[in-house]
DNA sequence: AAAAAAC
């Protein structure tokens, strides 16, 4: 390669002195040029520090610790088909079972062309073929936590030799309750190795485990945490929240998108949501916990071949999941937590590519809208959105009385008297638009009478489920440590 | 307030 004129400050894979084997496996998957993590983390990783990353996936996180990782374990990396030659060498934990499967995927396509073998282990599948397979030996065990403790308690996974532990999106693991199990499992590694911890944000609890079980880290970030990539077009749409079918509905149809991740704020909200879109002709799928795992990875790759228009997602989609060229994302809901906003649009507008992420926002949304606006420190343009067809289904009757004076009482109280921009108060600036008073209209939803009807639908066909979980839990005894230390609000 | 994660 002839690359002696370089006018840009371009670098390539080339400077890290990464294995030829790594290289060209990097080159296969169409990489050239490291990206500003990647560029920083690589030489650190590859130094044997302890690494405190700053950064989300769609930066190039994963590259940057599988390729210096792959690169650390490859000289002791053994031919040999003897399991005792291949101990899990480094261990990466992931929060979610979609995310450990895509960063298992990067991994293995990394190392392909070397001997080192690699495996994923989560829950919600059959133990016996990930048992089978680390009993044939992996040196790279990607995996979720509770499925490891699970594999650890039954003898098929030995995490005795781990050199290098990976905590991926820490800060949701955390979030999710993972704590515990995340001291377990750190007391079943050996002190002496390297640890990196990838966060979105660095909070006190964040900190606080890094203090415990990190060794004088060296702190990588990138892009400011909780930025929003510029190229992602942000674009917040008042709508009364009856209307917020229709509104998706629209959306999809006015923008002409090809492919969206809807994101509901409940898992009940989603099945319904993607139900109602197939009804209106869009082809939609939900994902979340309460479907199974079979199901969840059909939606995901089905959504992925583009076989789907509409992948109705609650939060379990909302970090980490890369998915090419998806041109946009709706929140049909906000969410509750701003950080959350964040990474449900860095499902778009990923590797430079541009996104819109489109919120529909509700009156009773107004609280989540200035959390996120506080978070991004910035205004987000709002616009009000004028819902042609409200969707309506021929099992949904017609509002009772006593819903039309509800939504009468709503309107009326919402009402600014005498206030020419509308209905919907934003108290720290002023909004880009000014907005109808579309709250006048006479079309008034019935979310409530509509989600009676559709829980009871759905409750009638979900399949049997155990009773209680608390029995089974106590019979677990010592190993069934409570998921989520119950904070009390 | 809701989501996720072991059987």
């Amino acid at each position: 390669m002839s690359d002696t004129a370089v006018t840009t400050s371009t670098a390539t894979f080339d400077q890290f002195g990464l294995a030829p084997d790594i290289l060209r496996a990097v080159k296969e998957s169409g990489y050239t040029t490291p990206t500003p993590i990647q560029a920083q983390a690589i030489p650190v990783v590859l130094a044997g520090r302890d690494v405190m990353g700053a950064a989300q996936t769609g930066t190039g996180k994963t590259a940057s610790f599988s390729l210096p990782i792959i690169q650390r374990l490859l000289p002791q990396a053994s031919t040999s088909a003897s399991p005792a030659r291949h101990p899990v060498r480094a261990l990466i934990l992931t929060p979610t079972r979609e995310l450990a499967d895509q960063v298992a995927a990067n991994v293995q396509s990394y190392a392909k062309h070397t001997a080192l073998r690699s495996a994923v282990v989560f829950g919600g599948v059959d133990m016996n073929p990930q048992s089978d397979q680390l009993r044939r030996g992996v040196e790279i065990l990607i995996a979720t936590p509770g499925r490891l403790l699970d594999h650890v308690q039954q003898k098929t996974a030995n995490l005795g030799q781990v050199q290098i532990l990976v905590l991926d999106e820490a800060d949701r693991m955390l979030d999710m309750g993972f704590l515990p199990d995340l001291q377990r499992i750190l007391n079943l590694l050996p002190k002496e190795r390297q640890t990196l911890l990838f966060s979105a944000t660095f909070s006190g609890e964040i900190k606080k485990l890094a203090a415990t079980y990190l060794r004088n880290p060296q702190t990588i970030e990138v892009a400011r945490s909780n930025s929003t990539a510029t190229n992602v077009t942000q674009i917040v749409y008042e709508v009364a929240e009856g209307d917020k079918t229709g509104a998706v509905v629209q959306l999809i149809r006015e923008r002409s998108l090809k492919q969206v991740i809807v994101f509901c704020n409940s898992k009940i909200g989603a099945s319904r949501l993607a139900r109602s879109l197939e009804r209106d002709g869009v082809v939609a799928t939900a994902i979340h916990g309460d479907r199974t795992q079979n199901e969840r990875m059909q939606a995901l790759d089905a959504f992925k071949r583009g076989e789907i228009e509409a992948l109705v997602a609650t939060d379990v989609a909302a970090r980490g999941l890369d998915i090419a060229e998806l041109p946009a994302v709706i929140n049909f809901d906000l969410p509750f937590n701003a950080e959350d906003y964040v990474h449900r649009i860095g499902r778009t507008g990923r590797a430079g590519a541009s996104g819109d992420a489109l919120s529909l926002c509700s009156p009773n949304e107004r609280k989540q809208l200035a959390d996120i606006e506080k978070l991004i420190k910035r205004p987000l343009e709002v616009q009000h959105l004028t819902v042609d067809a409200p969707v309506r289904h021929h099992h949904e009757e017609r509002p009772p009385r006593r819903e039309r004076v509800d939504g009468r009482e709503e309107r009326g109280s919402r009402r600014r008297t005498g206030a020419p921009s509308g209905s919907f108060d934003r108290p720290h600036h002023h909004r880009a638009q000014p907005v109808d008073d579309f709250f006048l209209k006479p079309y008034v939803p019935s979310p409530s009478s509509v989600r009676k009807i559709e829980e009871a639908a759905a409750a009638s066909a979900a399949p049997q489920k155990p009773a209680s979980k608390q029995p089974l839990a106590a019979l677990l005894g010592g190993f069934g440590m409570p998921r989520k230390t119950p904070s009390s609000s």
